[in-house]
This record gives C-alpha cells, sequence and structure tokens, in this order.
DNA sequence: AGCACGCCGACT
DNA sequence: GTCGGCGTGCTC
C-alpha cells in the first residue's frame, strides 16, 4: 500500500485535484508546491490535502517528482478562500490558486535562492552625485539607476536594461559598485522616507476610526463613504496604525496603478515597518520579492491592486478598498473574472476582521448592503477648511455656439479662471484625434477590417487604429473608394489639445491619455508639470479622474457626458454619475472653490438634473429604486456566458446547445438569449452571450454548478471559446 | 491548456 | 513521396 497520496492544483483548465502518491522522502503540507509528472510533461502544483487513499485504480497513480517548499507558501485559510473563490466563480481551484501566486513561483523557483544583486559603493554614490560619467551614458544610467533604486538584482537588470552587463562590469572596475548575494525579499529596496504623523482627525473622522478600531478582531463591513478631501486617507492611516500596535498586519487594494506610488508614499512616510507594494508595473522578480515579504510577515503593509487581494498577508487584521466603485477591481478578461472588492469583504469575514470600503461615489452594490444592515455607512463630510463642494452647472449644447467640440460659455469661462491664475481640466473619454474618417465625396467610413466599428484617426502618429482590437492602418489622405479627400469627424483628446493650442496661444497644455502616456514614471512627469504650474490646461480621459487632486485646477470641463445617458446597459447611468462626481472633485481647494461645466445635448435628463443640483447620493436615492423594479443587480444576480468564433455562427449555436442542456428552471430563474453580442464582430471573431438571471443567489450557484459541468461536456467546434463570468459588470 | 495521435491536401 | 492542417482524446 501506497505511504500516502496527495491532491494537488494544477493550472489546467480542468475542474478538479489530482491525486499523486507522495515521494519517498518529503512530506508535503498542504500550500506546498510539489513538482509532478502530468502526461507528458511536468507542471508544478500545489498540494491542497493530503489522504490515505485515492479513489483511482493503483496503476493510475503517479509519484511526486520533487516537494518545492519546506513550509507551506499558503496557509489554510488563504487555501480555503481561494477554494471558495473557486467555487463561487465557477473557475477550475488550479487556474484560480495559479492566480494568486506571482509567475515564478508558479513556474516553481525557489523565493529564497539567492541572486546576484548589484549596488552602488560609497564612491559610487558620491561620483552619480558628482555626474562623474557625463562621456559614458550606459555606466551613466546604470549607475543612476542602482543609486536611486539602491540596487537591483541581475534579473530585473536584464528584464529591464537590456545590455547591462558591460558597463556593470565597468562601473566595478572603478570600484563604483559591487555584487552582493541577496534573497528575494532582502533585494527588494524599502526606502526609509522621512517620518510623518498622520494628521489629527476630526470629529466625523474620529467617529469613523472609533467605529472600525471598535471592531477590530471582529468580522464587520464598513462603507466609509466621504467626498475627495474628507480625509479618508487620513482615517486608514490611523487605523493602520492601531492594527500594527495589535501585532497586526494590513491588505490595503486600490484600483490602478496611477495611484499606487501616492497612497504607498503616504504610508511609507507614516510607518517604519517596510511596506510592499504589488503592482503591474513591477519586473517578475521584484513581484516575487514583494509576495514573498508579504508571506514572510516583514511586511506588516501590503498595498495593492486588483490581484493583491490573494497576497499572503500572516496575522492579517484589516482589509481596505480604495474607491470601491473603481471597476477595474472586477477583472474583465481572461479567464477568472472575480471582483477584487467582493473577494475582500468574503475573505475579511471569513478571517474575522473588519473590512472597510472607501468611496466618494459608492457602487450600488455597496449602498444596497447598507440598507440590508449588512454595511455599516461611515460619513466623512468635507471638513472645514479643506475642499468646498464645487459649484456644477450644465451647458445645453443646442443653445450655444459649439467651436469644434467647445461650447462658447465654456471657453469664455476658461478665459476667466485662466486670467485669474487657475488651472482649467478638460475630460473627454475619447482618445485620439477624432472618432471617425470620413471621405467628403461617397461618404466612405474608414472601418476595422476585423471588427464591426469604425477606425480613430491619430493624427500626430498618422495612422489610424481600432481601439477594440489594436489594428492599425496608416492614414489615408484620399478615400480609397472614390478618391475623394477625406475629413475627420468628431473629436478625440489629441484633437482638442490641438484646438486649445489655437485658441489659448501661450498657454502651456498637458495631455493624459494612453496615447501620450505609456509609463508610470512619464505619468508621474506629467502630474509634476501641473503640480509645479507649467502646464495650465489639463485635457485626458479616465487617467484624469483618478487619483490625484488638482488643488489649481479652478474650472473642470466634461465634454461629452451624453454616452452614459442613454445606452442600454443597466450600469451606464450609475458609471456616468461616478465619473462626473470624481472628475468634479479633481479641483478646488479652501480659498478658491472649483466651478464644473458639463455639456450636453440634453441638459433637463433627470439624470443630470438630480446629479447637478442634489448630488450623488440623491442621484443613487433616485435610481436605487429604478434597479429594484427592473431586478437588475444589486437586486437581482446575474451570471453571462460569453461565447466567440472565427465561423459567424458557431458561438449562437453553441450557446443554443447550451442553453438547450439547461433542462427545467426554477421560478426564480431565467435564460436571456443567446444573443449576438452589441458587437458582433471583434477582433475577425463573432461573439454571442447567454444571461442568466436569478433573484438569489443560492439557486443560481446551485444552478450554474449541475448545468457547467454539462456545457463542457458539449461537442466544442474548432475555433470556439467560451467563458463564464459571474456577476458581470457590463451585459450588453 | 498542452501534447500526441491520426488521417487528408500541396510541396521539396 | 512527406510536412502539416486541426479534430479528438487524455492528463492523477
Amino acid at each position: 500500500m501506497a505511504s500516502g497520496i496527495c491532491k494537488v492544483a494544477l493550472d489546467t483548465p480542468l475542474r478538479r485535484l489530482f491525486d499523486y502518491r507522495l515521494p519517498d522522502q518529503g512530506k508535503p503540507e498542504p500550500g506546498v508546491r510539489v513538482r509532478v509528472p502530468f502526461g507528458r510533461q511536468k507542471l508544478v502544483g500545489v498540494v491542497v490535502e493530503l489522504a490515505d487513499s485515492s479513489d483511482l485504480p493503483e496503476e493510475k497513480l503517479r509519484t511526486v517528482i520533487e516537494v518545492l517548499d519546506e513550509a507551506p507558501l499558503l496557509d489554510a485559510p488563504l487555501l480555503e478562500f481561494l477554494g471558495w473563490a473557486s467555487g463561487y466563480y465557477h473557475h477550475p481551484v488550479g487556474q484560480v490558486i495559479a492566480a494568486a501566486l506571482p509567475k515564478l513561483l508558479r513556474e516553481g523557483r525557489d523565493p529564497h535562492a539567492r541572486v546576484g544583486h548589484w549596488q552602488p559603493t560609497v564612491e559610487g554614490v558620491q561620483a552619480q552625485a558628482e555626474q562623474a560619467l557625463r562621456r559614458a551614458p550606459r555606466q551613466q544610467a546604470l549607475l543612476e539607476r542602482l543609486v536611486t533604486g539602491t540596487g537591483a538584482s541581475e534579473d530585473t537588470l536584464d528584464e529591464t536594461q537590456p545590455g547591462w552587463r558591460a558597463a556593470a562590469r565597468a562601473l566595478a572596475r572603478r570600484g563604483w559598485i559591487e555584487r552582493v548575494l541577496l534573497d528575494a525579499a532582502e533585494a527588494t529596496p524599502h526606502p526609509a522616507g522621512p517620518r510623518d504623523v498622520a494628521p489629527e482627525p476630526g470629529e466625523a473622522q474620529l467617529a469613523a476610526l472609533d467605529a472600525i478600531v471598535g471592531h477590530l478582531g471582529k468580522a464587520g463591513a464598513f462603507l466609509l463613504d466621504g467626498v475627495t478631501g474628507s480625509g479618508k486617507t487620513e482615517v486608514y492611516l490611523r487605523v493602520v496604525e492601531a492594527v500594527l500596535a495589535r501585532g497586526d498586519s494590513a491588505l490595503v487594494l486600490c484600483p490602478e496603478i496611477g495611484l499606487t506610488p501616492q497612497l504607498v508614499e503616504r504610508f511609507r512616510q507614516c510607518f517604519a515597518p517596510p511596506i510592499a507594494a504589488l503592482h503591474s508595473q513591477l519586473t517578475d522578480r521584484e513581484r516575487m520579492a514583494a509576495w514573498q515579504q508579504a508571506a514572510s510577515g516583514q511586511a506588516r503593509i501590503v498595498i495593492g491592486t486588483r490581484s493583491a487581494v490573494f497576497a499572503p498577508v500572516p496575522g492579517l487584521g484589516v482589509i481596505f478598498v480604495d474607491e470601491e466603485h473603481d471597476p477595474s477591481y472586477k477583472q474583465q478578461d481572461g479567464g477568472f473574472r472575480y471582483s477584487a472588492r467582493d473577494l475582500a469583504v468574503l475573505r475579511a469575514q471569513r478571517l474575522g476582521i473588519p473590512v472597510v470600503l472607501g468611496s466618494a461615489t459608492p457602487s450600488f452594490e455597496s449602498l444596497h448592503n447598507v440598507e440590508l444592515g449588512k454595511f455599516t455607512r461611515l460619513g466623512l463630510p468635507a471638513r472645514a477648511g479643506t475642499a468646498v463642494v464645487p459649484r456644477v452647472s450644465v451647458i445645453d449644447l443646442r443653445a450655444h455656439a459649439v467651436h469644434r467640440g467647445i461650447a462658447v460659455p465654456l471657453l469664455q469661462a476658461m478665459d476667466r479662471h485662466l486670467a485669474a491664475g487657475g488651472q482649467v481640466l478638460l475630460y473627454l473619454n475619447r482618445r485620439g484625434y477624432a472618432p471617425t474618417l470620413l471621405c467628403t465625396g461617397c461618404n466612405w467610413i474608414a472601418p476595422c477590417s476585423s471588427c464591426d466599428a469604425r477606425m480613430t484617426v491619430h493624427q500626430r502618429s498618422g495612422r489610424l487604429a481600432c481601439h477594440h482590437c489594436g489594428a492599425e492602418e496608416p492614414l489615408p489622405e484620399r478615400c480609397p473608394r472614390c478618391g475623394y479627400p477625406v475629413q475627420s469627424l468628431g473629436h478625440g483628446t489629441e484633437r482638442v489639445e490641438e484646438t486649445l493650442a489655437e485658441r489659448f496661444p501661450g498657454v502651456a497644455v498637458e495631455r493624459f491619455d494612453r496615447d501620450v502616456l505609456r509609463t508610470a514614471d512619464s505619468l508621474e512627469a506629467a502630474f509634476d508639470r501641473v503640480k509645479a504650474g507649467t502646464a495650465r490646461i489639463l485635457v485626458g480621459t479616465q487617467m484624469l479622474t483618478k487619483g490625484h487632486h488638482f488643488p489649481d485646477v479652478t474650472l473642470v470641463g466634461v465634454l461629452n457626458a451624453d454616452q452614459g445617458l442613454f445606452s442600454t446597459d443597466f450600469r451606464a447611468g450609475e458609471r456616468l454619475a461616478q465619473t462626473l462626481v470624481q472628475v468634479a472633485g479633481r479641483a478646488g481647494r479652501a480659498e478658491r472653490p472649483g466651478e464644473v461645466l458639463i455639456q450636453s445635448q440634453y441638459p433637463d435628463h433627470p439624470l443630470l438634473q438630480v446629479l447637478v443640483t442634489r448630488g450623488y447620493a440623491a442621484f443613487a436615492a433616485s435610481a436605487l429604486p429604478e434597479r429594484a423594479a427592473t431586478h437588475w443587480p444589486p437586486f437581482g444576480r446575474l451570471a453571462l456566458v460569453r461565447a466567440s468564433s472565427t465561423k459567424p455562427e458557431a458561438a449562437l449555436q453553441f450557446l443554443r446547445a447550451a442553453a438547450g442542456e439547461a433542462g427545467p428552471l426554477p421560478r426564480s430563474l431565467h435564460l436571456r438569449g443567446p444573443v449576438p453580442a452589441a458587437m458582433l464582430r471583434r477582433a475577425g471573431r463573432y461573439h454571442a452571450q447567454l444571461l442568466v438571471e436569478g433573484s438569489q443567489r443560492a439557486p443560481l450557484q446551485q444552478f450554474l454548478s449541475q448545468w457547467l459541468p454539462r456545457v463542457e461536456a458539449l461537442r466544442m467546434p474548432g475555433g470556439l471559446r467560451w467563458t463564464l463570468d459571474v456577476d458581470p459588470l457590463e451585459v450588453f
């Protein structure tokens, strides 16, 4: 009889664990990685369970090749949490566990392996300060990199600075840098900033603080509801202080890399212990290192984006979800589509610790949870002496002359605010020069060859680009069909920037979108130019609506609010309201409250009216009953099956077959569709979807559990792909 | 997902 | 004559 069996989670789409005989030496505990034979390949998996015997016949069992960890990488509560997530999102456990591990650990690398690490010597730092290397740019770049980053590992240098070795040799010969061996966690620099004290909390903040701190060690969900400048971050900092004092650790989630540096900076200034930052800008090695620092307990504050909800944090005492309404918490692509915000709430609940969701524009889900008594709402009114709620009004685009996308009253307001020394922010959710290229002769419109979409004009780069599939082609000067000249129709950020340069000569314009700001560094540099006052007008997309506050911006213009007003998606209104309030919140400070002007063809639209006259809370209060009446979330539950295929009909046919497997449905469940997707053809594939609606979570979950295996067993024609999205954000 | 096996079309 | 297309089946 075998000495024992371990059940291993492997990164495959198969919805089960795999049994292996234990190796002769080494008893792997659950949470430990093992290398195992799998078909003709060798894979790294995670032991989930030990057992005395297997249901499989003896001859099918194979033996673990190697046990990779001495101690579990994932502790029991985290493993169980991942198992729950796998069940809830109906995604294979192996892939869920894989999503929780950094790539290098997934590949079987040893987190404790010592790696070559280059750091500057005292002489090197001196030389850098004296700019001694002006005639050797490669060496200078490397030295500067090592001085500012307090060193870098060889892996990281390979990834980010190809050809660094020659420069390193030369610098080492001068005795300015040296090579040391460090393990991953040691190799991560944690610069100690100047120690700051969290500012004294105000009255409302104290109340919020008391509520949360009074709950430490107990489960509880809090919605920290406060406008920009009401001091949410101060509450986070104070709670973390209390958590650390108890000997516990804290996990902070934030929506995007753009905001991480600021938040991390804030925490670094206030706390002595190292902070692990997990975000998408890290190299593979840096991510493994940060993960390891969290796992080892060395970093007791862990800050990260979406996937950090799976970070191992021993002694976790509180979880924060900053800007909890932000859609980027929901994984939108790939197989495992989870909501980091929802999972954070669940993880905290299972651990018996508080979770704090912060937002100035809470999601309807969270507001509903407050109504149900599941969340406690903690309101933070704007503090006296800080940002004041800006004056918001709507410009009727039908009643005013509009010059290239900007109405005269907005232009006049810009003149006024610029003359008074203020900065102006213009928000436009459309990058590129123009959304359409039109022929002046035959009305031909430049289409994408692989999508049912128009190509966007990018004038500066002289190209047409499809924002749905990434296709690009040269910008034609004449219509390829009839030879007449072509014309750009509509306005994107690039064109608005051009218009502003003409209309406001001598006033520096800073554009914020993916096309000009590809890296976090360039984004930071642009923000610095705004802060320094070099840039006077800011024009940009979503990028401008998050994170950064611009105290010297006194006027915010929203160039087009109308896309969200009549969208078919049930969440469009909520989204629009959140975006408008968030962008409005970028402006103003105590002495100079901001002014916000929203351009619209429909100034009387109830959404705009309620939002402008009575604010977000009133808007939500009026819109929630509508959701309830239509049974959309949070009053109903959704799961969406999306299918796509290279052949026009195959996706729909597959979903029809899937619907056919559903059998008789309980009264509380409905299948809607299948229907072709709003954009039928995208990136050369034809898309269709099938929506499952349920009034309660449990029956929907139960249905999915018995239905999905049958869908999986269906014959899959070549070129067909399908995914399940539980709690989808968008259904059209 | 990988990976191999297997059976039909245009190439050195 | 073979290289390679993707359908189908399997992975403890």
